[in-house]
RNA sequence: GCCCGAGUGGCGGAAUUGGUAUACGCGCACGACUUAAAAUCGUGUCUCGUAAGGGAUGUGGGUUCGACCCCCACCUCGGGCACCA
């Protein structure tokens, strides 16, 4: 590497910037603000490799503009920090995950650091400081002391709804509640125990007690979410991290109803400017479907069977009904079926399953008829054979369904198989059905409510308290945050239990033991980053009303249905309470595309392909790193790294800096002025628009421009530099300097083009004769279009290609073609 | 299986969204400078053809004066969901 020292300049620049604290954000209210947030990172203690950045530098480069362009930007790093990965780190480094965490981060830094980010450190958060969670804490409780009323569509205190209770009890409340919620009155409600109470009030909070079959990881000793499982080459369920065998188990959890918000989630998407795709995979993950429940009487009994269907006009083509094998109605005693052993035997090997057998729908289709009783089909009144089986799931609907074979794939397969009737029966309206058979229409989601509990040591403590009596009690802001405590052994008990239920006094106080999941910290960081020191609030009112809502969220897509929905679950919950005055917090989202190996492999200790941005940075500068990465190619797209190409960006760089010395006070040919405010605005354009790798392709068709030139005005080559400025920071601010600037360049305001400038009087266009290229000609711009065309025929190639032809038509795009139609 | 997205030189990719396909960069070849090399600069570089000219945007068809762009069918790759009734 020849020409200039970039490990002088970038290490002198980043100094003073630091010093002179050339990005400090403004406090809220002055000037008008943007927003640019990069998802914040788990310092996960590998170190980062140059995909990484990828993103922050794009950020980077939109806040640079930003800046430039004379907002207040807020542009804030930080670290999320609580969560499997930072334990595991810990454990394998026989270590405190506190202090993991702090030699993590001082590394993530350090790499940040020579890349010439523009963040304000000033506002750093870590979701593991305790003034942090504090606030994780209080708004855990503030979902816990909350319901959902769907007349208003939004969430509501739980006094206020103890306060309906008392009033007139249950029966007429429309809430989102747990299912099997039971009718009273108000009488009744006075007369019932604290903890019937509690147990009822559990039914309506949105964050919630409860029991569930869970993925059990019993190597890591924890609970997994279901998108931290991943399925290996034999086809077995095993954890994302490590690949340890997961199995099912019956667990006391904590969960978030963010089921009551999947209308809202569905329905917010329609105004973010988000891509497609990453809409897409929330929608389906959201999973609306419309339908119809419909009852089916058991015949001889005083017991029915509620189905949900999306074909309700298919009814009369229904010839059996199957429930999922957890169905309640099963283990009713009343029921006279007579082969309970065989049913008792098919729900046991059932059990045993693991999701993954269960839902792979290669699978054969296994099942048991209740044997003794029959279902009417309400439609007709046919007596219609019971079965269960598998392939019904319990979680869905209403966890049974009508089979209809003729119409339905999965249901076709059944009947075959056990010999089933398949009918073709003519369809009907779904709707008029519905009612007629006294059904109801109704809406059902795929999503499933969000179990927030880990067995964990190293998490937000839940702060709730339960007492011999199985009473919770939740804390109040005053005794918040409930600190961690300090442990003997942070490994996982092996038990099911956390850590935390190994301590004595923790027990002895009653404090719950499980801890939030990672997602709890980085659900609402975005928020802290407004107000970060604040003692009193989340963020002060002020801070969350000026800045709002994040302008441009910058971060990988692999957050589409995790942390992008809980998010979102989350800010509208506080818009709910009053607390933010924006739904959605994320207005605009770029998903950076990964960079992988020169081999086409994602990169990978593993593949031992990893590139580190340190060695680039220090071969060929951080700002050749800066310029590489925006120009391989569009901002959203993954992309292979190349170790040859890369040198195409530094020389890029060195050229600019070799053109200083051809910048005189004079000014420059009006074809080169021309050139570069055709840049600017293209420039400009492109970083509104993430296309980063075109803004950089132009700014090297204007030095290509400038090397010919033989002196160019100093005003115009500071101009440019200011463009390019956002890309390399360093550079453009040390010749910046060079050429007599008192003031850092990224605090200059950015250039504006001239319009003047930028129009072409006149145009090169082609001349085609049926569609092909023949000719080319130079018009005038604004030239009658009978000119064009009369130019066009005179041309000696055209007039070559018309011989002994007659033209037809003559087509003419105004300051584009002429086509020739012979 | 269903739902998205994408297929353009040796390589990464451009193309004002229906108007001169292959910008910009890498690589490669030749040349200049140099004792030499590196660095730098210049010229060339889709393909067949000596040329005139022909053919090319995954494949085949269609619409249009004109198609990388729109429509139909198919192939390949990437991603999401996956027995959701």
């Amino acid at each position: 590497m020849k020409n200039y020292d970039h490990k002088k300049i970038e290490k002198k620049w980043q100094k003073e910037w630091s010093n002179k604290k050339v990005y400090k954000t403004l406090d809220a209210g002055k000037g008008k603000k943007m927003y640019v947030l990069d998802m914040f990172p788990y310092p996960s203690g590998v170190g980062l490799h140059v995909g990484h950045p990828r993103g922050y530098i794009g950020s980077d480069v939109y806040a640079r503009m930003k800046r430039m362009e004379g907002y207040n930007v807020l542009h804030p790093m930080g670290y999320d920090a609580f969560g499997l990965p930072a334990e595991q780190y810990a454990l394998q480094h026989k270590i405190h995950p506190r202090k993991a965490v702090e030699e993590n981060v001082k590394t993530f830094e350090r790499q940040l650091s020579i890349i010439g980010l523009s963040y304000d450190w000033s506002r750093k958060v870590n979701t593991t400081d305790p003034k942090y969670y504090k606030w994780t804490q209080w708004i855990f409780l503030e979902i816990y002391n909350s319901w959902y009323d769907n007349l208003e569509d939004k969430a509501r205190k739980i006094n206020e709804l103890i306060s309906i209770f008392e009033k007139s009890g249950n029966e007429k409340i429309n809430a989102v509640c747990s299912n099997d919620t039971k009718i009273f009155s108000a009488k009744e409600w006075k007369d019932f125990s604290v903890r019937e109470k509690q147990d009822i009030l559990m039914k309506y909070r949105l964050a919630f007690e409860g029991y569930s079959e869970v993925n059990w990881c019993p190597q890591m000793g924890t609970v997994l979410a279901n998108d931290e499982i991943v399925t290996d080459a034999k086809g077995n369920s095993v954890s994302e991290r490590g690949g340890y065998p997961v199995e099912k188990k019956s667990m006391r959890q904590w969960f978030m109803r963010i089921t009551a918000y999947a209308d809202r989630l569905l329905s917010g998407l329609e105004d973010l400017d988000w891509s497609d795709h990453i809409k897409e995979i929330q929608k389906n993950w959201i999973g609306k479907s419309q339908g119809s429940e419909i009852e089916f009487k058991i015949k001889n009994h005083d017991l029915n069977i509620k189905v949900f269907t999306t074909r309700a006009d298919t009814l009369f083509g229904a010839t059996y009904v199957v429930l999922a094998p957890e169905h309640p109605l099963i283990i009713k005693e009343q029921l006279l079926i007579t082969n309970r052993e065989e049913v008792k035997k098919y729900v046991e090997k059932v059990k045993k399953e693991t999701d993954e057998d269960r839902t792979n729908n290669d699978k054969e289709k296994t099942g048991v008829e209740l044997k003794g009783i029959k279902a009417i089909n309400p439609a007709n009144g046919e007596e219609v054979p019971v079965w269960i089986a598998d392939y019904v799931l319990a979680t869905y609907g209403t966890g049974a369904i009508m089979a209809v074979p003729m119409h339905d794939e999965r249901d076709r397969d059944f009947a075959k198989k056990f010999g089933l009737p398949i009918i073709d029966k003519p369809l009907v309206d779904a709707k008029e059905i519905t009612d007629k058979v006294g059904g109801k229409i109704v809406t059902k989601y795929k999503m499933r409510d969000a179990i927030f509990a880990r067995q964990r040591y190293w998490g937000e403590p839940i702060p709730l308290k339960h007492d011999k009596e199985g009473i919770i009690t939740d804390l109040k802001l005053k005794d918040l945050p409930l600190e961690l405590p300090t442990v003997k052994s942070y490994e996982a008990t092996g038990t099911g239990e956390s850590p935390l239920a190994g301590v004595k006094s923790w027990v002895k106080e009653g404090y719950e033991t499980n801890t939030m999941p990672g997602w709890a910290g980085s659900s609402w960081y975005f928020l802290r980053y407004m107000d970060p020191t604040n003692g009193k609030f989340f963020a002060s009112k002020k801070a969350t009303d000026y800045w709002n809502e994040i302008d441009v969220y910058v971060g990988g897509q692999e957050h589409a249905t995790g942390h992008l929905l809980y998010s979102r679950f989350w800010n509208n919950f506080l818009y709910d309470m009053g607390y933010i005055k924006t739904k959605e917090p994320f207005k605009k989202l770029k998903n950076q595309g990964m960079i992988l190996a020169t081999d086409g492999r994602k990169m990978s200790k593993r593949w031992n392909n990893v590139i580190n941005p340190d060695d680039i940075v220090s071969n060929y500068g951080a700002d050749t790193l800066r310029v590489y990465e925006m120009f391989m190619g569009p901002f959203e797209q993954s992309l292979p790294w190349s170790t040859e190409s890369i040198i195409g960006s530094r020389r890029f760089i060195d050229k600019v800096d070799r053109l200083k010395d051809k910048v005189k006070k004079v000014k420059s040919n009006e074809a080169l002025e021309k050139v570069l405010h055709k840049t600017i605005k293209k420039v400009t354009e492109d970083i509104e628009d993430f296309a980063l790798n075109t803004a950089i392709s132009s700014m090297m068709i204007l030095v290509n421009e400038m090397e010919k030139a033989t002196d160019i005005g100093e005003k115009d080559f500071k101009m440019f530099l200011q463009i390019l400025a956002p890309f390399a920071p360093h550079i453009t601010e040390e010749i910046w300097q060079e050429l007599g600037e008192k003031k850092s360049i990224h605090k200059s305001s950015w250039p504006k083009w001239d319009k003047e400038k930028i129009v072409d009087e006149t145009v090169t266009i082609g001349v085609q004769v049926n569609g092909k290229v023949r000719a080319e000609i130079l018009i005038d711009k604004e030239m009658p279009e009978e000119k064009v065309k009369e130019l066009a025929l005179n041309d000696q190639k055209v007039i070559f290609w018309l011989e002994n032809k007659s033209v037809k038509r003559i087509i003419y795009v105004k300051g584009r073609i002429v086509n020739i139609v012979v």
